[in-house]
DNA sequence: ATTGAAAGAGTCTCAGT
DNA sequence: ACTGAGACTCTTTCAAT
C-alpha cells in the first residue's frame, strides 16, 4: 500500500526526467519545466526525504564490457518452503542478477547475465545443480533486447 | 564480439563503484581507490569516449510511488516472423518496460510494472488480446523480489 | 512554495612530472 | 599516465516574497 505522498505534477515530470538521465543540472532541468533551479533542488530534496528517490546508478554497457548473454530461469521447487535457503545459495552465484519469487509457471524466477554461452552452461550445470531444493530449471535466453525503458509516471 | 577496449583494474573498479553509487565524487571516489580525483576524471571521460559509460539514471521506489505489481509475461506467438510487428504493438503499452526476445518455452518474454491486480488484468485480458499474432501467454506474478543487484565486472 | 544571490563544493582543463 | 592547482560550473543555503 502506498503512503499518502502528496507529490504533484512537477515532482512526477522530474523523476520522468530523470529516471532516464539524472546527470542534468538542476538550472537546465528547471528550464525545461519552467521552474527555477532552487525550486528543482527543493524538490529533489522533499523526494529524497520521502524515499522515493534512492541515488543514482551509472549505465554501462554491458556488452561492450564482455557481458553477451542474458538469461532468464525459471525454476521449479521440491517444495515451495524451500525458498529462502535456495534464494541464500542462488545469491552466492554473482551472474545471477535478480531473483524474483513468483506466482505461476515457476516457483522463482532469475536473471542472468554472464560472459558467453559456456558460462551460463557451467552456472546451469555446476552450480545450479549443487542446490539443494531445486527439482529443475527452464532456460530462456535472450536473443534480443527489443527494448527496455523506465515506466511511465506521468498521467 | 566485445571490441578490445583495454581496460585496467582501475576502470573496472569505477565502473563497479558507481553502478551502485553515480553520486559519489571524484575527490571522494578518488580516496577510496587510491589515486587522486584528476585519474578519476580522466578515466571516466575514457569511459564516456568508449561508449561503456552511457550516463546516469535515478534510482527510485516504485512501491512508494504507487506501483505494487511487478510481473512477467511469456509470450507464446503464432509464427515467430510475427516478432516485430508484434514487438512494435507491445511498446505501446507504457507499462511493459522491457522486452526480450528469446529462446526457450517461449518466444518473447515480458516485463510489466503497474499499479494493481486490476491493472495487470486490463492489461492482459484488453490490451493484449487485440494484438494480433499473439497466441497466448503465461504470466508471472512477483510475490517478492528476493534480490537485484549489479552484475560483478570486477575479476 | 518559489525565487535569486552568495557561499561552498565539485568538475574540468592544463601545465608539470 | 598521474597529479595538483586554477577556472569554471553546479549545488546548497538562506533571506525575501
Amino acid at each position: 500500500m502506498a503512503v499518502k505522498l502528496n507529490l504533484d505534477k512537477l515532482d512526477f515530470q522530474i523523476i520522468q526526467e530523470m529516471m532516464e538521465n539524472a546527470e542534468i543540472s538542476y538550472a537546465d532541468l528547471g528550464k525545461k519545466l519552467f521552474v527555477s533551479g532552487g525550486t528543482i533542488h527543493v524538490r529533489i530534496k522533499k523526494l529524497q526525504e520521502l524515499g522515493v528517490v534512492k541515488g543514482t546508478k551509472l549505465s554501462v554497457d554491458l556488452k561492450l564490457l564482455g557481458y553477451d548473454v542474458i538469461a532468464f530461469i525459471g525454476i521449479f521447487l521440491e517444495k515451495s518452503s524451500l525458498y529462502d535457503t535456495v534464494a541464500k545459495e542462488l545469491r552466492k552465484i554473482p551472474e545471477i542478477v535478480r531473483l524474483n519469487y513468483t506466482t505461476g509457471n515457476y516457483s522463482m524466477f532469475a536473471e542472468v547475465v554472464c560472459k558467453d554461452i559456456q558460462q551460463l552452461r557451467y552456472i546451469l550445470h555446476d552450480e545450479l545443480q549443487k542446490i539443494k531444493g531445486i527439482e529443475r530449471t527452464e532456460t530462456l535466453i535472450s536473443l534480443e533486447e527489443s527494448f527496455a525503458r523506465n515506466v511511465l509516471v506521468i498521467s
